[in-house]
RNA sequence: GCGAGGGUUGCCGAGCCUGGUCAAAGGCGACAGACUCAAGAUCUGUUCCUGUAGGGGUUCGCCGGUUCGAAUCCGGCCCCUCGCACCA
């Protein structure tokens, strides 16, 4: 069966392709252009990715048929470093890279292409089109694909950065980043793909605190600046041989390691000799801010490596310092051996921060309470993150601390540690939080670099512009579109450029730099637009100057003048620019969450920036995840397997509407393939089905085609109404659910003719063709529909029928009543009786309702007037109760209930209408009476219970 | 810690904005019956507790409040997930 999937799925594929349903034209149609954020050529995605894709398609196929014009490109994201390091590790046959590549169906003969970035480019940009988002039966304009580091592409990029200059939106100033001493800039992340070593490492902001010590300074490093008044003492390590270097004609001492990373820092750092730690033992000297002499004391657990090695001890909160002078405190041995006076380490604790929950000293309680003494402790890191935490977030400096008494910590920090820099007692110095290492093998350390550029996202005017704008925007989630106002307040400058082994485009002010990932990737929905024209050669890379895009994106200039410039036919410049008029703004712009916080913020700001105002986009769209269990996609159960795989294995329509239904797209769901499976049986299911309609050949049209007509337009209308929220979800769910059920309930009714089937059939099928369009051309083309169903009209509603829908549903109920009573009796009925209410009562529910709708419905009020109809009152006691019950039930009853009660019906004869149906149901003898009529058959007087749209009954 | 999202009946997952038709859609699973030589498929019924007459009872993380009425609104709490931050 699974293979009879791939043959359905390529046959439909090749029509549209040869019908060119995919190529999208300006024309006279309204239009809608959508894009999903283009992927980064990283390597082989997997199914979770298909997701956001699919409801890429499965939306633009439905605006096609609802009359739009509809554009949908694609390209591929190539900046950065992932092919470039994946090339490296292919040109080495590193084994794991080697394995994954030909698990991943990478014929063997192509590893030699895959030793060059471009290659990794090329190859992967192939795979993507053709055994993702072919394969999937997308409908994209495939002229247009294009890639980030293509050179048309990469002109249109530094346009941009033009644009951005002019606008003043980018700045240049000192930042530091982590670089290799070899190969220059690096990215340190997780996926490790510069690195040997240390993709987890975080950049720590230390604050160097000048220790003047004779004619020489100790430099510790601290994250802790706002702690100096706590200082008591200066803790280095006697087994460590420090340095000495020269900085701005000051003599410091740091530890070696910490020398060599200084260097990439500070200009001028020249080393000059080695002294021992022990030398230091022993000698004073002044701390900063407070200006207080403090002893220079021994430590082992200052580490060369980390900081300067050199280490302010404040024992009041910080556990280290507090464990190690405690332990110095009771081994007056050690101190003598290193020749010191075991006295000087008679130290007081001096207590400066106020935290709830603590006393004075927040590393003394909670060493204590954790009953912590040595320094080689595990708990210590815990204690210590407990500490700084509470510390941080809670805690107030205390009248120890001069004129930042009463600050939150948070605060003072920033204030002191700006203020010891200002009186130049501070310094500034970053580092990794571990070691890493470059594939190349050389560290990889952090280095100053003064003229970094950036884009001014913290830009006043700008961030509000964009936020108005984002108001007026289609944003799904609507949580985001309310979020997003704060997203880009927090959106600050980005740093937009970078130098060292990178693909991209080359800063246009300067060739040195190479702008960045997020960076490039901004503006390019409109470059969709440009790009089939540099994919055929009609224009060149060298045509693509400044007053070309002025020209086709902006409307600046003469046609006439900027072909004679750049060598383009006018004719050519017109249309581009013509298209970009038709196609522009974007409608839709389709997501993961990631993007959330990193490319729309940006997409929205570069639009802002650049676009006038009609080109602003209109919309964005962001879908959550396919997880594995535990947050990765799980090979055993086979998730981790090519798409090209789960297509086959699948097919691509099951997965599509596996997609397009499983869960809310704003949430994550968990891969699971017998859930997938059950997707694919009910495409099955509900193909059957049709085939079943279409073997009706009955002449007659009943009550059950009005209703099953009444219902199908009832879903068109609202499927069509969920789309205006691009809500999939509920479409599939009326397609996939909700018909077939009514289907069956038609069916059962007895409902067989043909007319009504093929009505249904044809509205069923092309509601079905955005999710699963290889099955519905399937079957359009069996049931003889005219054409392409991927290219005919989204059904339009007939027109609903309240008051057959009414009677079904009445009918039902009555039905699921006789059910229970069948059940909660064990009867097996061999007649039954069904009596509705005589009219005397129905008068009474007709009161109520409208008494309720005007708002005055009691008890009396509903009892007095209708005791004042003589034919209710001569039914005395049962009419005052019957008035009461029907008051304090529809008293409960909400407007839409109420409408619906008020419709007229007439049960009597819908019930006699329905006898046969019944009998069928029950196997046996139905009798429908009026409890008007007189002398009724009713052993058990159950017809004294009958109300209006409850009827009696009664079981033999 | 800050920001965002979430906790619903065996599971998945609607509902919550716009309070009443909610014991709470739909699917899956399970059970029973029909069809069938049989299996599968299909159809019907059941699937919180309870009840030999369509009823009653207790539920939607926990506690409290508003209301004639709360899964839905308000306040507090607990837990989970994700960003950001923090951490010599």
């Amino acid at each position: 069966m699974a293979s009879g999937y791939k043959q359905i799925e390529e046959k439909w594929q090749k029509r549209w392709q040869a019908e060119r349903l995919q190529i999208s034209e300006a024309d006279e149609r309204p239009k809608f252009m959508i894009i999903f954020a283009y992927p980064g050529v990283t390597g082989y995605l997997h199914v979770g990715h298909m997701r956001g894709y699919t409801y890429a398609d499965a939306i633009s196929r439905f605006k096609r048929m609802d009359g739009h014009n509809v554009l949908f490109p694609v390209g591929t994201h190539a900046t950065g470093n992932g092919a470039i390091s994946l090339a490296s590790r292919v040109a080495s046959r590193d084994p794991d890279t080697v394995d994954y590549l030909l698990r991943n169906g990478c014929p063997e003969e192509s590893l030699k292409l895959l030793e060059t970035p471009e290659g990794v480019v090329d190859f992967f940009n192939d795979v993507y089109v053709n055994d993702y988002w072919k394969r999937f039966g997308f409908l994209c304009d495939w002229r247009r694909f294009t890639s980030s580091i293509r050179p048309d592409y990469n002109r249109f990029i530094q346009w941009q950065f033009r644009k951005l200059m002019d606008e003043g939106l980018l700045i240049q100033k000192p930042y530091y980043a982590p670089a290799c001493v070899e190969c220059g800039p690096v990215a340190v992340d997780a996926s490790e793909t510069d690195l040997s070593k240390g993709g987890n490492a975080e950049i720590n902001e230390y604050t160097l605190l000048k220790f003047r010590c004779g004619d020489e300074y100790l430099i510790a490093a601290t994250l802790r600046p706002e702690t100096v008044f706590g200082q008591t003492n200066f803790w280095v390590n006697p087994e460590v041989e420090y340095v000495r270097v020269k900085v701005d004609g000051e003599i410091w001492v740091l530890s070696e390691p910490a020398s060599r990373k200084l260097v990439h820092q500070i200009d001028d750092v020249d080393i000059m000799d080695k002294i021992p730690g022990r030398d230091l033992l022993g000698r004073m000297c002044e701390a900063p801010m407070i200006k207080r002499e403090i002893p220079v004391l021994p430590a082992l657990f200052c580490d060369p490596n980390v900081g300067t090695g050199l280490v302010t001890s404040v024992p009041s909160d910080a556990p280290d310092d507090l464990i190690a002078l405690r332990q110095l405190q009771r081994d007056p041995e050690w101190m003598r051996s290193l020749g010191m006076d075991p006295s000087i380490a008679d130290i007081e604790v001096i207590s400066i921060i106020d935290i709830d929950g603590y006393g004075p000293c927040a590393a003394a309680d909670i060493v204590d309470r954790l009953g912590i003494e040595d320094g080689n402790d595990p708990r210590l890191l815990e204690a210590k993150k407990q500490v700084y935490k509470d510390g941080h977030h809670q805690g107030r400096m205390n009248s120890n601390c001069g004129a930042y008494q009463g600050l939150k910590v948070e605060e003072a920090k920033l204030r002191m540690r700006d203020d010891m820099l200002n009186s130049g007692e501070a310094r500034m110095f970053y580092d990794l939080s571990e070691e890493v290492v470059c594939r190349c093998g050389k560290p990889v350390m952090i280095r100053r670099v003064d003229d970094q550029w950036f884009i001014d996202y913290g830009d006043a005017d700008l961030t509000s512009r964009t936020k108005e704008h984002c108001r007026t925007m289609d944003i799904f989630p609507t949580e985001y579109h309310n979020n997003v106002q704060g997203v880009l307040d927090w959106f600050r400058e980005r740093a937009c450029v970078r130098q060292g082994n990178w693909l991209g485009t080359r800063f246009p002010f300067d060739d040195n730099w190479i702008i960045e990932a997020i960076s490039d990737s901004t503006l390019y929905p409109v470059y969709y637009l440009i790009s089939p024209y540099a994919n055929d050669g009609r224009i060149l890379p060298e045509h693509m100057t400044e007053s070309f895009f002025d020209f086709v994106i902006l409307g600046k200039g003469e046609s006439a003048d900027v072909s004679k410039e750049t060598g383009v036919s006018e004719e050519v410049l017109v249309r581009i620019r013509d298209d970009i008029t038709y196609w522009y703004p974007l409608d839709l712009n389709l997501g993961g969450k990631e993007h959330m916080t990193v490319h729309f913020p940006a997409f929205l700001f570069n639009h802002q920036a650049i676009m006038p105002e009609h080109g602003l986009p209109r919309g964005i769209f962001v879908n959550w995840y396919i997880t594995g269990k535990k947050g990765k996609i799980s090979k055993s159960k086979g998730g981790a397997q090519p798409i090209p795989g789960a297509a086959e294995k699948f097919g691509v329509d099951s997965l599509r509407l596996y997609y397009s239904h499983v869960a809310s797209p704003f949430a994550d769901v968990e891969w699971d393939e017998d859930i997938v499976v059950s997707y694919r049986l009910r495409i099955e299911k509900v193909m059957r089905m049709v085939d079943e309609l279409r073997t009706l050949d009955g002449e007659e049209e009943g009550v059950a085609d009005f209703w099953i007509l009444s219902r199908l337009s009832r879903h068109i209308q609202s499927t069509r109404a969920h789309m205006d929220s691009f809500d999939l979800r509920q479409l599939a769910n009326v397609v996939y659910f909700d018909i077939p059920n009514d289907l069956r309930w038609y069916l059962r009714r007895g409902g067989r003719c043909k007319s009504t089937a093929r009505t249904v059939i044809d509205s069923w099928l092309r509601m079905m063709c955005p999710i699963t369009p290889h099955s519905a051309e399937e079957a359009w083309e069996s049931f003889g529909g005219e054409g392409l169903i991927s290219n005919a009209d989204y059904p339009v509603s007939m027109g609903t029928d309240a008051s057959s829908e009414l009677a079904e549903s009445y009918l039902r109920d009555v039905l699921e009543d006789i059910n229970e009573i069948v059940r909660v009796t064990g009867m097996a009925p061999t007649k039954l009786h069904l009596y509705t209410a005589p009219e005397w009562k129905s008068k009474v529910s007709e009161m109520a309702v409208l008494m309720a709708r005007e708002g005055n419905l009691s008890i009396p009020a509903l009892t007095k007037s209708a005791m004042q109809d003589e034919a209710v009152r001569v039914h005395g006691k049962a009419a005052s109760e019957f008035a009461k019950k029907t008051a304090q039930d529809t008293m409960r009853r909400s407007p839409a209930e109420l409408e619906r009660l008020s419709a007229p019906m007439d049960e009597n004869s819908l019930l006699q209408q329905a006898k046969s149906f019944i009998e069928d149901e029950f196997g046996c003898n139905v009798a429908v009476h009026s409890a008007d009529s007189e002398s009724i058959h009713d052993p058990q007087s159950k017809a004294k219970a009958a109300a209006p749209l409850r009827p009696a009954i009664y079981l033999e």
